[in-house]
RNA sequence: GCUGACGUAGCUCAAUUGGCAGAGCAGCUGAUUUGUAAUCAGCAGGUUAGGGGUUCGAUUCCCCUCGUCAGCUCCA
């Protein structure tokens, strides 16, 4: 009988015999790792326990301890949620069950949605399923066989028809249901225990929004009860942070229903937040060799036309305005969705020589996009967005050094200042473009590069850049976890085309420049969103709507606070008294709550000797008694510096 | 846009099988003059998102519209 040698991690060697499995090499180690046992690394690859080994490999035995391990515990999860599902629907139809982060979903075809009386019925035959330890089974199947397995259920024929000839088609059975899966599982149903399903919600099949819609149920399943009680704290704690839930609260914008969904007010403190954020950006690109303009918020429809907008970006445009009095009935105008046109006839505007470029133009302009109302999202997905935009128009060679001006800017402006864990993806053609293959090609080659040559990992998403051109975008996460994008660089190679651009070159002849289109932020409204989500509604003082807050401890020191407060507001600082009928007590909480940074106390004594207590936000009862002057220099030094305090 | 859930005072939430719409906070008035996270009392606050229907009677049941939330699709 011929065995294999596996190699374990800390470097042993076993002998099985050839066929035998990771089991039984756990088995040979010890009882306690047998019971731990959940899967194996065979060679790198994740394979079920129980699957036989054929020849020579690396072998590790994965437990609940291994990240790979809570993947595989919610891959089977979703396995037997379905089978939850058709014990209770006979009918349903199968889609996907992947494990995503934090849980899993499934999708189903079922003649009407789940209630949530339904969710707690599956929940409760899930945990019967469970309970009931069914070991899940692999088998290998041929096509004929898989067809014929799942010759009810139209959502899995057509997975088996698009798998490859030389695929090996594998099942996966648990109890009374089998799934075309690819696996690997759990050994057995009896590992899951804790798990809750969350909420239903539709989906479309194979995320096609013309295909049919299918019901998903999100879940999320640990192997502790303590992993599963934190995760669904965590949730409810990141509730408290949501932007919306804080923007309401520190009064910073209101979307009002009577003006439209998606368009923001922005109250007096969130204002300020927002008028800072663009000074910074701004103050940013002048010295980073942007000039500043202003261009029209609507446009005769004929700019768009020229631009390639209409059709390709007519659905998310508000549809055309009748003309003005004095022109003819069939001029009509639009409302901008987007600065690039009108900044690409500023630079048409005047000739332009090689010794110009890079023409750096820039402008936080308001536009207006048509967005779908299903996709709203208080400030992180709005309808009206100011974005701190700028077009860069430069020679092909002069396009990569542009690109690290950009990604620098980035790096200083979001991720210095901020503290923003910035995670970077390239986005490549879509379906609907415009411009030839070969553009695309090297537009998309050159982006990577850029981000290589700045050692900068990134993603691929494959489809998803813009009509005009490929993109850099740069995203954040948001209290729950999920992403936006941020930050944008898009090449273009078509607008130049478009609108005829042109300079002249060192041999006194035409050429046509390349167009970068850029944001720093992306807009206002969605930086100001993740900000508030990043700082949980504590903005650090430079950014504080208000710094200081003074408070007297009684009437007695209502004249030395209303003093105090104009020396500071002269000395720059964005500052209010407190004198209002109430206690100390209460004042200060009000203070802690609204999330002031400063709050200064003036008693008798503080208002004797020009000083002030100063209560730090976040700090408690920890006070310092310190001179005015003194303070003054303290808020100066962290406001020029934009400290990232308290 | 699609699927589902939801919409009660400025905010957070109650209201039994369809039977006079309520509380806390915030607001206003008064008392209190406070040394670091909610002083006390009184007053006021509503076309129950909007419209239609069923009913003797609708916050409650049905339909439509608007909006919000979660997800899908789309995007900064």
């Amino acid at each position: 009988m011929t065995t294999v040698r596996l190699t374990l991690p800390d470097g042993s060697h076993r002998e099985v015999p050839r066929g035998g499995t990771a089991r039984q090499v756990a088995e040979s180690i010890g009882p306690g790792l047998a019971r731990a046992a959940l899967a194996a690394r065979v060679n790198g690859e994740i394979r079920d326990l129980d699957r036989p080994i054929d020849s020579d490999a690396s072998l590790a035995i994965l437990t609940e301890r291994d990240s790979e391990a809570l993947e595989l515990l919610r891959h089977s999860s979703a396995h037997v949620l379905a089978t939850a599902v058709r014990e209770l629907f006979p009918n349903a139809g199968i889609g996907f069950g992947p494990p995503i982060e934090d849980g899993f979903y499934y999708d189903f075809q079922v003649d009407r949605p789940f209630t949530p009386e339904d969710l707690e019925r599956l929940e409760a035959k899930m945990a019967e399923v469970a309970a009931r330890d069914f070991p899940f089974v692999r088998e290998v199947v041929d096509r004929l066989e898989a067809r014929r397995r799942f010759a009810d259920d139209p959502l899995k024929l057509e997975r088996i028809a698009e798998l490859g000839d030389h695929e090996t088609i594998t099942v996966y059975t648990d109890g009374p249901f089998v799934d075309l899966c690819r696996g690997p599982h759990i050994p057995r149903t009896g590992r899951l225990k804790h798990f809750k399903l969350l909420h239903a919600a539709g989906a479309y099949w194979r995320g096609d929004e013309k295909r049919q819609m299918l019901q998903r149920i999100y879940g999320t399943a640990w192997f502790k009860k303590e992993d599963l009680d934190a995760y669904l704290h965590r949730l409810e704690e990141a509730r408290k942070r949501d932007h919306r839930v804080l923007g309401k609260q520190l009064d910073l914008f209101s979307i009002q229903e009577v003006v439209g969904p998606g368009l923001i007010f922005w109250h007096p403190k969130g204002a300020m937040v927002k008028w800072l954020l663009t000074r910074a950006v701004e103050d940013d690109n002048l010295r980073s060799g942007y000039d500043l303009v202003y261009t029209p918020n609507i446009t005769r429809e004929e700019l768009f036309k020229i631009s390639g907008h209409l059709p390709l970006y007519e659905a998310n445009q508000y549809p055309a305005m009748a003309a003005g009095h004095e022109e003819a009935e069939d001029v009509r105008y639009r409302v901008k969705p987007m600065n690039c046109p009108m900044h690409a006839l500023i630079y048409k505007g005047q000739q332009r020589s090689y010794r110009d470029l890079p023409v750096r133009l820039s402008e936080v302009a308001n536009v207006y996009r048509n967005e779908r109302s299903g996709v709203l999202h208080g400030l992180l997905r709005v309808r009206g967005l100011s974005m701190d935009d700028a077009h860069i128009f430069c020679t092909p060679d002069q396009v990569e050094d542009e690109i690290f001006l950009c990604l620098d800017q980035v790096d200083r402006l979001v991720r210095q200042t901020f503290g923003f864990e910035l995670d970077f993806e390239v986005s490549t053609r879509p379906p609907e473009r415009l411009g030839d293959e070969a553009t695309w090609d090297r537009a998309e080659v050159t982006l990577q590069r850029a981000l290589e040559r700045k050692n900068i990992p990134f993603r691929i998403d494959a489809g998803g850049g813009a009509f005009y051109g490929p993109k850099i975008d740069i995203k954040f996460r948001d209290s729950i976890g999920r992403l936006w994008q941020g930050p944008t660089i898009q090449l273009d190679f078509n607008l130049p085309d478009r609108f005829e651009l042109e300079y002249t070159g060192p041999d006194n002849k035409p050429h046509r420049p390349a167009m970068i289109h850029r944001a720093l932020y992306g807009t206002l409204e969605r930086f100001t969103g993740n900000l508030i989500e990043h700082f949980a509604g504590a903005f650090p003082v430079w950014l504080a709507p208000e710094q200081v807050r003074v408070i007297p401890i009684s009437d007695a020191q209502a004249e030395a606070s209303g003093q105090l407060a104009d020396r500071l507001k002269q000395a720059g600082f964005r500052v209010h008294v407190d004198a209002r009928n109430e206690t100390l007590n209460y004042r200060i909480r009000e203070g802690e709550v609204h999330k002031v940074p400063y709050m200064a106390v003036i008693g008798q004594r503080e208002a004797e000797s020009d000083s002030l207590a100063l209560r730090v936000r976040g700090a408690g009862k920890k006070q310092e008694v310190m001179t005015v002057d003194a303070f003054v220099e303290r808020l100066g030094q962290e406001v020029r510096s934009r400290s990232m305090v308290p």
